[in-house]
DNA sequence: CAGTGAGCGAGCTTCCGCTTGACTT
C-alpha cells in the first residue's frame, strides 16, 4: 500500500502524475468540486454571518467514499488541486469532508504537469490558504444570493422558470444591446472609386481614399478622368512585419475553431476534452498564455529540425487579462514532434490548429515590404493610392495565420496585392475606373465565440463556464442561434471604360446571417426588467468590481462576510421593493389604431409567447367586447413588428370553404402554411399564397394528400384503429397513436400482428428526443423533486 | 423518417465553478 495519497482535480492529470512519482504515491482525482451548497433556501444563514450548508451531491458520493478510504490508509495526504481560488477551496472541502488531520496533510501546487515541476512542488509544500478559501466562499455565496433571489422575482413579474445571474444576465444584455444598435443603425451610402491600370500581369488596382456621398459627384469625378493623365507622384517602400499570436487559451481556441472550423463552443470543448484525455494536448480550460520551460525547449527543437534555425524565436507571452488566474499552461500539444495525430477528423483538425498555433508562437516574425504609390490625376486635385505587399520572409506564416472577426470587403479589391515594378513620374495607362455604391455596415451580431471573447474582456465567467453559459441563455429562451435570410438591396455602379461611362443598377443580398445570436422577445423583456430594477447587478463592471474585492479577501485585506454584508443589505432591499412595487413586465408596445374599426392595436408577451391584441382588454364594465388575439410568427419581434405586419396576422386562420360537410381552414403553423380539415393537415406548397387559397384548390390538395397517404398504408387492425402500419421514406413503421416505431428488418410488415406492434411500441422509449446530457438532467430532476415537494408541503402548513 | 398546428391549470422552476460520466440520435 502506498504511503502517500496525492489528490488532483482531473483523472487524466492523475494518471500522468502517477507515472512521474513511482510506487510510493497513489494519485487520485476529486473530479472537480466534491461539495456544493445545498439546493434549498436554507443553504446560507444570512443572519449568522452567511454560514453555509454544504452537501456532497449524489454523483460525487462514490468518489468521496473512495478518497476517504485511501486517505485513512495513507501516511500523508497531498492536496494538489489547482492554484487558484476554486482549487484552494477544493482542497479545503477535501480536508473537511475526508476528515484529514493537519499533521498528515500537505498542500502543494504546480502550474504545469512536468516531472520537475511536480517534484519541486513536493519539496515545497504549504498549508491551505484560508484567505483564498474565503474569497471563493464569498464568490460562491454571492452568486447563489444573486441567482436565487433574482430568479424568483422574474417568476413573479415576468414568467415562471426564468433565471437571472451575475454572468448569464450580462451575456443576454450584450446581445440585446447589440440587436438594438443594429435596429437603430442607419446605413449610409457612398461611392467608392477603384481604378485599374496596366494590362495582363502588370495590371494593378488603385483606390481613391475619399468617397463620394452623391452620385453626381462620383459621376463628375469619372467624367473628369476621361482623357486625364495619371502619373506616379510618389513611391514609398517600407519594411513591415507581423508577429505570431500567443498560444491558445480556452477563449481564443473557441474563437479560432469557430472561425476556421465552424465549431460551436460546445463542440470545440468536447473535441478538446477528448484530445486531453488521449494525452495529446495539455489542459483545455485555461486562461493562461504561458508555456512551460520544457515546452519551450521542445518547441524550439521541433522548429529548428523542421524549418531551420532562423525560423525559431523564443517568445514568452503575458496575459493582458486582469482577471486571469493562470492555474494552468496555455493549450498546447503534449509532444510538439507530433504534427498530426490519429483519431476522428474533428480531433485531427482541432489538434492541428492547436499544434500550429503553439508552434507559430515560438517562431520568428514574418517580414514584408510594403509599397505605397500615390497617383496624381491631371484634372483633379485628389490622388489615387495603390498598395502592394511583398513577403520577404515568411517566418511563422509558414505554419499559421490567425483569422479575425471582421470579414472585410476591401480584400477582394486587391489591397495588399503585388504591384508591378513602378518608377516615380511614370505615366500610367488607365484600363477602367469604377464608382461603386457601398454602404456603411451596422455593428456585427455576436457569434457564440465572439460573445465569449467579449465576456472574457469584461472579466465575466471562467474558461470552464463559457460553453455552459452560452447553452444556458439559449436553453432559457433568451437568445436563439439562427440563420436569417438577407434582404435584396439595389446599388449603383458607374464604370468608365475608354471614353464612356456606363451606369448600371445591381443587386446584392445584405444582412443574411448564419449562426448568429439573436435576442428573443422574452430575452429583451427580462433584460429591460433587470436593467430597470437591478441596474448594478447587470452592469458590465459589476463582476470586475466584485472580483477586486475577492482579490482583497484573498490577500487578507478584507473580511469576506463584511464584503457580503455590504453587498447583500442594499441588494435584498431592492429585491423586496421590486416585488412590492414593480408591475408585471410584458414588453407591451402600442402599434397604433386599427384602420377599419378604430381599436387599439398592441403587442406584448404572454404565457404562450408574443402576440398582438386588437381592442382593449375586457373590464368589469365592458365584458361583451372581447379583444382579438394573434400569435407572432418566428422571426417577428414585438420590438420591431409594424402595425401592417401585425394586422396581417389576423387574416389567418381563414376558412376557405367546406368539403364533405366540414370546414377547411388555412393557417400558418410552425412548419409553414397548412390546410386543416376534419382533423387532418395538409401543407401548402410554397407557390400558393395562403391568403389566396380557393375552395377548389384546397379540395384538390386534401385529395392529393389522401391519395399519397393511401399509398403509404400497409395495414390496419380491428383491435385499434389508432394503430397503423405505414410505409415511410426510410422504410416501414408503425404509427401507434402519437408514437412512431420503426419496424426491425427481420420482421415482415405485412404479417405483423397487433400484439407484435404493441410489443414494439412498449419497447421504445417514449421520450428519446433529448440530447446528449438530456437523460442525466432528467434523473437529476427526479431526485431533486422529492425534497422540493417536502418543502412546498411544509410551506403550506 | 412523419408528425406537428392546443392550452383555463398544480406545482415547479433558479445561481456559478470545478470536473467527467452514460447515452442514442
Amino acid at each position: 500500500m502506498a504511503k502517500n495519497l496525492l489528490i488532483v482535480e482531473s483523472p487524466a492529470k492523475a494518471k500522468t502524475i502517477e507515472g512521474y512519482l513511482g510506487k510510493d504515491f497513489t494519485v487520485k482525482s476529486s473530479y472537480g468540486h466534491i461539495r456544493d451548497l445545498v439546493k434549498s433556501e436554507d443553504a446560507i444563514d444570512i443572519a449568522n454571518n452567511f454560514n453555509q450548508k454544504y452537501e456532497v451531491p449524489a454523483d460525487k458520493k462514490q468518489v468521496v467514499s473512495e478518497l476517504k478510504k485511501l486517505a485513512k490508509e495513507a501516511e500523508m495526504v497531498w492536496l494538489a488541486s489547482d492554484e487558484d481560488r476554486e482549487g484552494e477551496a477544493i482542497s479545503w472541502h477535501l480536508f473537511e469532508t475526508l476528515g484529514l488531520k493537519d499533521a498528515s496533510t500537505k498542500r502543494i501546487v504546480f502550474h504545469e504537469i512536468t516531472k520537475p515541476a511536480i517534484l519541486k512542488a513536493i519539496d515545497t509544500p504549504r498549508k491551505i490558504d484560508y484567505n483564498l478559501v474565503n474569497a471563493q466562499q464569498a464568490r460562491r455565496v454571492l452568486d447563489r444570493l444573486v441567482g436565487f433571489e433574482l430568479s424568483p422575482v422574474l417568476w413573479k413579474k415576468v414568467k415562471p422558470s426564468l433565471s437571472a445571474g451575475r454572468v448569464q444576465s450580462v451575456a443576454v444584455r450584450l446581445i440585446v444591446d447589440r440587436e438594438r444598435e443594429i435596429n437603430k443603425f442607419k446605413s449610409e451610402a457612398a461611392f467608392k472609386i477603384v481604378a485599374v491600370f496596366g494590362k495582363g500581369k502588370e495590371a494593378f488596382k488603385a483606390e481613391l481614399p475619399e468617397r463620394f456621398a452623391k452620385q453626381e459627384d462620383a459621376e463628375q469625378f469619372l467624367n473628369d478622368c476621361i482623357g486625364a493623365n495619371f502619373d506616379i507622384r510618389s513611391l514609398e517602400t517600407k519594411p513591415a512585419k507581423r508577429s505570431p499570436a500567443a498560444p491558445f487559451t480556452t477563449s481564443t481556441l473557441q474563437q479560432e475553431a469557430s472561425r476556421k472550423l465552424g465549431y460551436s463552443v460546445a463542440r470545440t470543448m468536447q473535441v478538446a476534452q477528448r484530445l486531453y484525455e488521449s494525452g495529446n494536448i495539455t489542459y483545455m480550460r485555461t486562461d493562461s498564455v504561458n508555456l512551460s520551460e520544457t515546452a519551450l525547449d521542445a518547441a524550439q527543437k521541433e522548429i529548428v529540425s523542421a524549418y531551420g534555425d532562423k525560423y525559431h524565436q523564443l517568445r514568452k507571452y503575458k496575459t493582458k487579462n486582469a482577471s486571469a488566474q493562470e492555474a494552468h499552461e496555455a493549450i498546447r500539444p503534449t509532444y510538439f514532434s507530433n504534427h498530426t495525430i490519429d483519431g476522428e477528423s474533428a480531433e485531427k483538425r482541432l489538434y492541428e490548429l492547436i499544434w500550429k498555433r503553439a508552434i507559430a508562437s515560438q517562431m520568428s516574425e514574418a517580414q514584408f515590404e510594403k509599397t505605397t504609390a500615390k497617383i496624381s490625376i491631371s484634372t483633379r486635385k485628389e490622388e489615387l493610392t495603390a498598395n502592394g505587399e511583398v513577403m520577404k520572409f515568411d517566418g511563422f506564416l509558414k505554419v499559421y495565420l490567425e483569422s479575425n472577426d471582421e470579414e472585410d470587403d476591401t480584400q477582394q479589391d486587391g489591397e495588399n496585392a503585388m504591384l508591378p515594378p513602378l518608377t516615380r513620374g511614370q505615366r500610367l495607362a488607365l484600363q477602367e475606373m469604377s464608382a461603386t455604391e457601398r454602404f456603411s455596415r451596422p455593428p456585427a451580431r455576436y457569434t457564440e465565440a465572439s460573445l465569449v471573447k467579449k465576456l472574457e474582456e469584461l472579466g465575466i465567467g471562467r474558461p470552464s463556464t463559457y460553453a455552459p453559459t452560452i447553452s444556458t441563455i439559449q436553453n432559457r429562451g433568451y437568445v436563439v442561434k439562427e440563420e436569417r435570410e438577407g434582404k435584396i438591396r439595389n446599388f449603383r455602379v458607374l464604370t468608365l471604360k475608354g471614353d464612356a461611362i456606363v451606369k448600371e443598377n445591381k443587386t446584392e443580398n445584405t444582412g443574411a446571417e448564419r449562426g448568429k445570436l439573436f435576442p428573443t422577445d422574452i430575452g429583451a423583456v427580462v433584460n429591460d426588467f433587470l436593467v430597470q430594477y437591478f441596474k448594478d447587478i447587470v452592469d458590465f463592471n459589476f463582476t470586475a468590481c466584485v472580483e477586486k474585492q475577492f482579490d482583497e479577501i484573498a490577500q487578507g485585506l478584507k473580511e469576506w462576510t463584511a464584503m457580503l454584508h455590504d453587498f447583500y443589505n442594499p441588494f435584498h432591499k431592492e429585491v423586496q421593493s421590486t416585488i412590492e412595487t414593480a408591475d408585471k413586465a410584458t414588453g407591451e408596445r402600442e402599434l397604433g389604431i386599427h384602420p377599419e374599426n378604430g381599436k387599439k392595436v398592441s403587442v406584448r408577451i404572454g404565457r404562450y409567447g408574443p402576440f398582438v391584441q386588437v381592442g382593449d382588454s375586457a373590464t368589469e364594465e365592458n365584458k361583451e367586447e372581447k379583444p382579438l388575439y394573434a400569435s407572432l410568427r418566428t422571426g417577428q419581434s414585438i420590438e420591431t413588428i409594424s402595425l401592417e405586419e401585425a394586422l396581417e396576422l389576423f387574416k389567418l386562420p381563414k376558412a376557405v370553404g367546406e368539403y364533405e360537410g366540414k370546414v377547411m381552414k388555412v393557417a400558418i403553423g410552425r412548419f409553414g402554411p397548412y390546410i386543416s380539415h376534419n382533423g387532418a393537415f395538409v401543407s401548402l406548397p410554397k407557390e400558393i399564397d395562403p391568403l389566396d387559397v380557393t375552395e377548389e384548390q384546397a379540395i384538390e390538395l386534401i385529395n392529393a394528400k389522401r391519395k399519397k397517404d393511401a399509398e403509404k398504408l400497409i395495414k390496419t387492425f380491428d383491435e385499434d384503429p389508432e394503430v397503423r402500419v405505414l410505409n415511410g421514406r426510410w422504410g416501414p413503421y408503425i404509427e401507434f397513436g402519437k408514437l412512431n416505431v420503426k419496424i426491425p428488418k427481420d420482421k415482415d410488415p405485412l404479417t405483423l400482428t397487433y400484439e407484435e406492434c404493441k410489443a414494439l411500441a412498449d419497447a421504445t422509449p417514449k421520450d428519446s428526443k433529448k440530447g446528449r446530457f438530456g437523460k442525466a438532467a432528467q434523473t437529476k430532476a427526479v431526485t431533486k423533486k422529492a425534497p422540493a415537494k417536502k418543502k412546498a408541503a411544509a410551506k403550506k402548513k
